[in-house]
DNA sequence: TTGGAGCTTAACCCAAACTTAACATATTAA
DNA sequence: TTAATATGTTAAGTTTGGGTTAAGCTCCAA
């Protein structure tokens, strides 16, 4: 998802801050939506399925924790985060805005560069990057290396270290024909000294978990992942 | 973020002053990788993305102006703060510079006190800013890293550290496998040496106190916290 | 000084992961 | 066709890495 799919809602009843920290994201390319009372922030939120929003905590109307109640309720929106701003020390609101299904929480006064940068790392931590992670996508196979992970068709699949290893090695150039040696070198280690059927065992138990079709023996050299 | 854990990327042609700067630096405890000019700047740049590249202006190949744009242009290091060293009364480079996207600028000769000072300003908006929560809620925990409390379904849990910053290296990123390595860099610092049972010991009272079901083994690599 | 909390170590156990060996089957060269 | 070579398959070993426990160490505070 690009950064201008971004929706932020905006909640507070204060325009310096609905001012101050729209323009910040909005220079950022967030699309900031704003909203100057919990009532009219629940509606927004669900008209316009935000990414994340940002409730101020005390408001006229309807304060923050109410409405962040309010919007947990909603099942389409139960992926949105949610983080509050509040007054340094309030130690009240944050255990309520916990509670009540926050995620986390920006205190008051507001750097700018400090707003940006944690709502990059909120965003960041709920979005599959596929920038920054270890994520290959092939076939019906998502292979994720940094949670060292394999899902087919939907349905995870957990391999052992050496079938992981193996199964990430050849799927990392589809087609590509990986010699034993290579093999060796790469998933065991270039010092290590196994047997003659070591990889063929292993390369069996990937036919068995992830599919026959994929792993096609080129005799006489080696084996390669066909798409 | 630690200061170990902060990459400092350092660029100039004349091999004293890459000397007595890492020296500097080094010593208190960042990490610093070098380069001798602008081309190979950019590269380390995009392979190590550091959180501060302090640039040489006057380099043969590239000049560090000429650098910094291009390092401006790349996305994953929008958030690195550039400074830039130049001779003292160097008017015009140092506008050329903050046009090309400089944050600071350093001036020669360097004073070993004042450059790690001017470093230490510079990446105190990087780290954890007052304004922000060290809070952070997943599952039905809440850790917050100011009080060294972790809160989980209402009730307060008091970790000892070494527990307490494995739930918060682990817990900050979801899924992530953090291998024994990783954790023991982060957690006991890289210098460290310690048997091979203490980290299982460690999970050990996590799984006790917190719930076995959140701390996933990956054997022959680490551990994980699922959700 | 003593006690205790936090941390590390050592010893043991177990199961998963890995390797091997033996044989089966397939492919290629002669 | 036959022999030689390479891979497939299985199940039985082996090894490795992690789990568990309790004892020891170290620091700090009463």
């Amino acid at each position: 998802m690009k950064k201008k799919d971004i929706k932020i809602l905006l909640v507070d009843d204060e325009p310096d801050i609905l001012e101050i920290v729209a323009y910040n994201l909005s220079s950022e390319g967030y699309q900031v939506i704003t909203a100057d009372n919990g009532a009219d922030g629940v509606k927004l939120a669900k008209k316009k399925k935000p990414q994340l929003i940002i409730l101020d905590v005390m408001m006229p109307e309807m304060d923050g924790i109410e409405a962040c109640s309010q919007i947990r309720k909603l099942p389409e929106l139960e992926d949105t985060i949610i983080t509050f701003l509040t007054a340094r020390g309030e130690d009240y609101s944050q255990m309520a805005g916990f509670d009540a299904g926050a995620d986390d929480y920006i205190t008051k006064p507001i750097k700018p560069k400090v707003l940006v940068s944690k709502v990059k790392a909120l965003l960041r931590r709920f979005k599959d990057d596929t920038t920054t992670s270890n994520v290959v996508k092939i076939k019906d196979l998502i292979i994720n290396r940094d949670e060292y992970k394999v899902i087919k068709s939907g349905e995870e699949i957990i391999l052992p270290r050496k079938e992981f290893e193996l199964l990430s090695l050849l799927a990392s150039k589809p087609g590509k024909v990986f010699k034993r040696e290579d093999i060796l070198d790469n998933v065991w280690g270039a010092e290590v000294v196994v047997g003659g059927r070591t990889i063929d065992v292993h390369i069996r138990k990937l036919r068995e978990k992830i599919g026959d079709e994929c792993f096609k023996t080129v005799k006489g050299v080696g084996y390669k992942f066909v798409v």
